[in-house]
DNA sequence: CAAATTAAATTAAACGTTTAATAAGAAAAT
DNA sequence: ATTTTCTTATTAAACGTTTAATTTAATTTG
């Protein structure tokens, strides 16, 4: 077992400082040419390689990304995470990944664990709990500290920070529109509990569309889904009492549900029932039928928050420099979100 | 903006030396009540919190896991994250996360880094190039330096470490025997290219079920998919040619993928043809008809392989303490897998 | 009352780096 | 032959901790 070596091992070995160790490898031209090459033989003989830690502790940056998640088994996350991943790593970023499990309580406690040194900054989508209860004061609490924030998707106006969405509300809108210039006539929404940020601008646009085209509102019309395994009954109800044409679903996973259970109740998608749905998997593409879908680009939405947070501290550097406390301003970037038709709709 | 309290701050502040504070934090008996007392109120008013960096360097361990999988967009790793992370987090370690995209370039690269000090050890999942090139120098490399390595799923008997693995081979068996049971006589199996090392271990099980039942063997029943986005022809070709009853896919994507093809061709399924996959995913759950199959337990892989590395850093505390060399004895987990039987089987 | 013990604090060293400040000796300039 | 400059190295300080070794002063003991 050859433990890695250090500096100060390789100072031992040569009968030099430590510090003309460090300059030799750095290329110093305070070294001269004969122990320079001498030290830089040596360490390349034996692997030399500095240790991150001393460098993170010295530097006051470790390069690291913190990034905190409701979860991550989730296919839409796993892509922002494969997004945010790829920046980072062009960038010599490494990143490291804590999951909230839409728990406030573990959202406080890693951002806490990280803030201490761990990472230079980070980038987050609240927990369903933090959203509930609009406490944001661990947020609030390490952004006064001056490490820089990045939110997205779950985000909130209570934070002043750099934000990455979608236009969630006017994506809803555009995929209601297009159902209606299909001509469906009565179309219901499927939703999540009120809570969620998205849940709630995609029923503002689906809610908007309809009056724009002169479609009465009806109440009755939405129903939120708590829980997947128990929601069919909502959902027959829907379909059987309210004699629907249409259906927008704000995840793949109720719109499927809401295929199986149109089909088993002889309902034929789409010509008898159209459906739409908001998507972060891949379901969609491989049911039967095949799902139209509004997609969120995650790598996208990855790479952008990635992008913005590693600028900000690249120019934190700078700014540092030169003592200048130009006061921060943020900006909120919104990904492009497009339907994609599929069998579903007609 | 105010920046983080460090010891060296609360020292100056209370007239104290740096050593007064840390001891009084830690309540020392060294330290006199008053004092003591006094340096606690002002650490935690000001919300002190050790520099995680400089308690690494320190103790030199970082309390934190490095995990290198192939790419995390992919239900079965992320359900791994997510057992890993459940066990870290009980331990008080983090995750830091870095992909290979099945590179073997970047596993190397990513593994180096990580190697300098950021982590205490890895778990990881071997990127397709690397099992193809059986170059595993750099694994051998972090071991000889005393880091451990836990491997799961795409592991190689090439090295010396702990392991944790879905039992393949027998799995497969099993699956194809199910399908024997059931009456099923020309079964085919859709699988990847060779150099993955689990779908070799399924093909084994594949072949071994069918010879152990006096079936004959046909190479010909065997397609190997490199791509899913072109893989229509092969399939309906042996859908169409070989008259078989019944197909073993060793992932979802290609049991949903031959499904829909064989529907185009007016096969039912299970009728004409019953179908059972490896899943690492969602879709045969919401798939039409529903898929049976065979389940990796990511969550439980995921757990056993953090459990096993953290028992490995934990006893190498002690180990450090009374200086025996006990040599290394390494073990494999197998992770129970079982059929799920969905509509796709009958 | 001097010596020994105890209490309470400080200094120093360490983890592995980088880099500013300094030193020592040789070469060049006056 | 000094002084200055240059070359090449070393020492010291720093990042933020912990902890062993040491110091100082107060208290106890014989």
């Amino acid at each position: 077992m050859k433990k890695k070596v250090t500096l100060k091992q390789i100072a031992r070995e040569l009968d030099v400082s430590i510090s003309t160790v460090s300059k030799s490898l750095r290329n110093s031209l305070e070294i001269g040419e004969e122990t320079r090459l001498k030290v830089q033989a040596f360490a390349k003989f034996y692997h030399y390689k500095p240790n991150n830690i001393a460098l993170s502790l010295k530097n006051r940056k470790t390069k690291t990304i913190g990034i905190i998640i409701p979860e991550i088994v989730h296919h839409f996350f796993s892509t922002v995470i494969n997004g945010i991943e790829q920046i980072a790593n062009e960038n010599g970023y490494s990143v490291i990944i804590c999951l909230s499990d839409d728990s406030f309580d573990k959202e406080v406690l890693n951002m806490e664990m990280l803030a201490n040194g761990s990472i230079d900054g980070f980038i987050m989508s609240l927990s369903k709990e933090t959203q509930q209860k609009k406490d944001f004061h661990h947020i609030t609490e390490v952004i006064s500290q001056g490490m820089p924030v990045v939110m997205f998707d779950r985000v909130t106006d209570d934070i002043q920070c750099d934000k990455v969405i979608i236009n969630d509300e006017l994506a809803a809108y555009e995929a209601v529109q297009s159902l209606i210039d299909k001509g469906r006539k009565k179309i219901a929404l499927v939703t999540t509990v009120d809570y969620v940020s998205v849940g709630k601008l995609r029923t503002d646009g689906y809610t908007k569309a309809l009056l724009d085209n002169g479609i009465p509102f009806d109440e009755n019309l939405i129903i939120k889904i708590e829980n997947i395994d128990n929601c069919e009954i909502k959902i027959s109800q829907l379909l059987e009492d309210k004699a629907i044409d249409a259906v927008f679903a704000v995840n793949e996973l109720f719109a499927v549900t809401i295929i199986k259970i149109a089909n088993k109740m002889g309902l034929k998608v789409p010509e008898d029932l159209a459906v739409i749905a908001f998507t972060d998997g891949i379901i969609s593409k491989y049911s039967t039928p095949t799902i139209t879908t509004v997609t969120q680009n995650g790598i996208e939405m990855g790479n952008m928050a990635a992008k913005i947070l590693i600028e900000r501290l690249e120019s934190e550097d700078d700014e540092n420099q030169n003592d200048e406390q130009q006061e921060e301003t943020y900006k909120t970037v919104i990904i492009e979100s497009h339907l994609i038709e599929r069998e579903s709709t007609n």
